[in-house]
DNA sequence: GGTCATATGTTACTTTATAACAGATCGTGC
DNA sequence: GCACGATCTGTTATAAAGTAACATATGACC
């Protein structure tokens, strides 16, 4: 069980790979319901091997899969679907990889904390609630409202930093 | 004077950006004479189209820039210009922007925070240390080493609030 | 003035992203 | 069932952002 005030160490070491995408999908699906969301093939192709790679893709990644899969071979199907999953909080983009991760948050509003490993490519999500309430209210002391927040962290992973310095 | 912990107000209105300007400028010679760095015609045609715009600028807003100067017309003049400047701290990249923004600290090692206006697409800057520590901390209690922080906030400045209600 | 490192000029190309518009499908109310 | 508006899909074409590679030039140093 990870609380979700920590970085989540699974991300870059074994973990129920299995569990973690089913759990995932299941929370996508609610939401879906709950909210009267449409997900249909492309969206759904896209979420899946987001949540399958559990690392980031880029839209041309996600495109290739969706060519493979027979649900389009234009780069405006790829980004009409990550549009409706970061839209809706499904998935989030990597604006230092300009590319893409499934969030491991069930889709209910956050602010999340990325660290990226320049090694592995792998990301890990956290959500630092303190961290995003910090900026905003620094930034609303100077009239500013924050509507969007991005914070990744790059660098090496333990796994990758060893392997480095071999 | 601003006190370097606070989101810079004057980013966002008027300033004596006359000084403003030419302070900066004179922290960036002062730094590449001790550092013994090059400042050449195409990398101080850059600096300087950043710190008169005082707000984020593509690269191909400035390659435009260094061709009207007679300095270079393809991509890589500008994009190795810029490549030097942010390797030392005289120009920060906006990753949410893929844009580039002067640095306003002198180019002294830091975590810089940025806030970006959606209206009129200024950019404050502003150095919040706690910030930056304290997800590196985090990071560090995972085995994860992180290089490079990016913490962006994206809104709208008190101006472009008042505007966009009207 | 030779030489090594650094900087520039240029061609060609890759990757990332969007505009625009025609056609298909879905949910809703009748 | 079927009209209707809203949403989603398919496709063409193009814009915007970034890089690889290689030849040439310049600077710093001895
Ligand atoms: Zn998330
Ligand atoms: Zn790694
Ligand atoms: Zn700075
Ligand atoms: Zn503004």
């Amino acid at each position: 069980m990870t609380r979700s005030s920590d970085i989540e160490a699974e991300a870059f070491g074994p973990h129920d790979h299995q569990a973690c995408r089913a759990q995932a999908l299941a929370a996508v699906e609610a939401a879906c319901a709950a909210r009267r969301l449409r997900m249909t093939p492309a969206r759904a192709c896209v979420l899946e091997a987001l949540l399958e790679a559990h690392r980031a893709m880029t839209a041309y990644e996600l495109l290739d899969r969706l060519r493979e899969a027979g649900l389009g071979s234009q780069p405006p199907v790829a980004y009409r679907a990550l549009d409706f999953l970061v839209r809706n909080g499904f998935v989030h983009r990597i604006e230092r990889l300009s590319a893409f991760v499934a969030c491991t948050h069930g889709g209910s509003e956050h602010v999340a904390v990325f660290l990226i490993c320049r090694g592995c490519r792998g990301v890990a999500e956290a959500v630092l609630p303190q961290l995003g309430a910090g900026l905003a209210a620094s930034a609303a002391g100077q009239g500013f409202s924050v509507e969007r927040m991005v914070i990744e962290g790059e660098g090496l992973c333990a796994r990758c930093r060893e392997a480095e310095a071999a």
